[in-house]
DNA sequence: CATGAATGAGAGTTCATTCAT
DNA sequence: GATGAATGAACTCTCATTCAT
């Protein structure tokens, strides 16, 4: 592929996330994403077998994207628990944000494909982020944790509750602000 | 309506929530339901005009269901832990369950309507409950627990986390467990 | 027939009547006169099989309303010019009346049977009609007129050319009134 | 849109007259003209969206053909009475056409769509052309007539009566004739 | 007589996918 | 590479008509 066609397909990719932000996985057809990038009806199928295809090379790059990000904002704080903050605060931000977003893209694309590894290995990555961050924080006594992974585990899952809640039938910033108060004291606590 | 008739309705509601079970709910097609019944295509049409007035019968029938399931357990029993394990328990059931679940069906229907006060009128109806058996607890001297209210919303949301987990990346019945056991601890605990 | 069921053949009429007044010929289905009647729908099929069968009927009991009511009006009066007057001013209101009026429906059966001679003896018993009054007129010195068939005709036409159009692209009063004159004035004129 | 695909636009276009002129307009449907310009049923979508998007674009097309029609049998000819005769003719032509004619559509829209104005449009347009004709003939001192705008209404609403006759009770071309007659007596007369 | 459930044919419409240019 | 016309399958919805009760 030549460096032009690598552009648009870049392109399509980019546009084609707009799509399903908008309006899920499972109800876009190739011919919205052919509108909306303004292209023909055949010069998608150069780059693009299947909305599938578009759906995973977006995922494949919003995962590197979201990695690099994470492993930034670790390298520039020295405070586990100033990371943990920040990472909830983060969460918490994509949570409530109404456009943009693909969760309910990826939530769908997950009802078909439940057995491909692909979303869990992304879920147990950020567990594994989670878990080494309050290892740091117990270290730094800021934290005190019986079980970290547990604990890890545990506060992801509630992640994922906020996450479909906030799409099926909506959570106000206070109920976030006050799940995320609670994995503090928890943490902080006992 | 006749009663033969209500007979055939109820028989196309029992039909179509395996087909729901089976295929989510925005992939359901009047003719998935038609040929599951065995009916003929008009004939459904005299029953239903659409997938979403199916759908929300279904729902309706079985929010029914569950509260007049889950008041007859509070009848029965009279130790507020006893209960709450039995609830819990009851979800890690219909969470491990394969088939015959209408979790991803609903979520769907939810990302689809997530304005209609629906499905947060059964999230805040459960919370109700939740709360109510956490203070009887307290009041049993079981559970130790300074914001009932809270404490129930984030049970809750864990719950929520666990479903949508259950149908897109997978859960074992021991990270079912883990969290059940989490819950308990935390109530009994402090 | 019974006379119990003879008046429910009548009351369909009746409703019918309505339905094609509202939706023309073409449109109206056995299911709409069904609703209006608010009977079943096998029932409707014990006295009619279609809704062309039922719209002749309709019609056929129209012709013989208005051939009675015309042959009253000529023994009521005694001057042709003031019975043909009469006649065009009745001719204006059904024009210009908006609900209530078969001409739609009329017209459009006459397309799908234009091979039918029904309406064209309608038509043919109405110019002779016409013609007599002309003929009248003459004889009472009122009017003056080289050939009253034709002129009859002409009249005839001139009326068709107003309803369709006041079924198409509307007529005002005013245009009515307009082509009444011309009508008198030539039969009084030259 | 390429030359090659408004060439099949073209083809559709006359292909679904002969539709028209054979059906009507109501009992037109997209499969009908699919069937008879033998595409496929995707295709036709591709052109036209509905029967009646297809229709008006036929009906368009017929008005600013019979515009320039008329307008170059004016340039060609001077005396108004001989235009006046030939459009007289072109509309008894018409009147007697058994195939391929749109009148019974166009009424059948006309019924439809009463308050639109594209109908009163043409009629008035019409009747434009014939009282400049009128008053033409006036001039050069062939007819006469009092007033030139009623006149040409009068003959206007005539030949809607001839031609909606011809559609439902059918009219023979000696009737057309003796109609013809008595417009042209009419204005050479008094 | 009367009911209304049931059937099945048929129309509208949308898209994934292909292919000649 | 790129276009967009074309096809055909799939789905929705509506009725005429029948028939068991």
């Amino acid at each position: 592929m030549t460096q032009k066609s690598e552009a648009k397909k870049q392109y399509i990719l980019e546009t084609a996330r707009k799509v399903f932000a908008d309006k899920g996985y499972k109800d876009v057809t190739m011919k919205d994403i052919v509108e909306a990038c303004d292209i023909s009806r055949g010069g998608l199928y150069l780059y693009f077998g299947s909305t599938e295809e578009i759906f995973l090379e977006i995922l494949k790059e919003d995962t590197e994207g979201s990695d690099s990000a994470f492993e930034e904002a670790i390298r520039g704080k020295t405070s586990a628990e100033e990371i943990l903050q920040l990472f909830l605060e983060e969460q918490k931000k994509e949570l409530l944000a109404e456009d943009d977003t693909l969760s309910v893209a990826t939530y769908e694309y997950g009802f078909l494909k439940k057995d491909e590894s692909f979303l869990r290995a992304k879920f147990n990555e950020a567990t594994r982020v989670i878990e080494y961050l309050i290892r740091l924080g117990c270290h730094q006594k800021k934290f005190h944790c019986r079980n970290a992974h547990k604990m890890a585990v545990n506060v992801m899952f509630l992640i994922e509750g906020l996450k479909i809640s906030a799409r099926t039938i909506r959570v106000t910033g206070e109920e976030v602000d006050d799940e995320i108060a609670f994995i503090l004291e928890e943490l902080r606590g006992s």
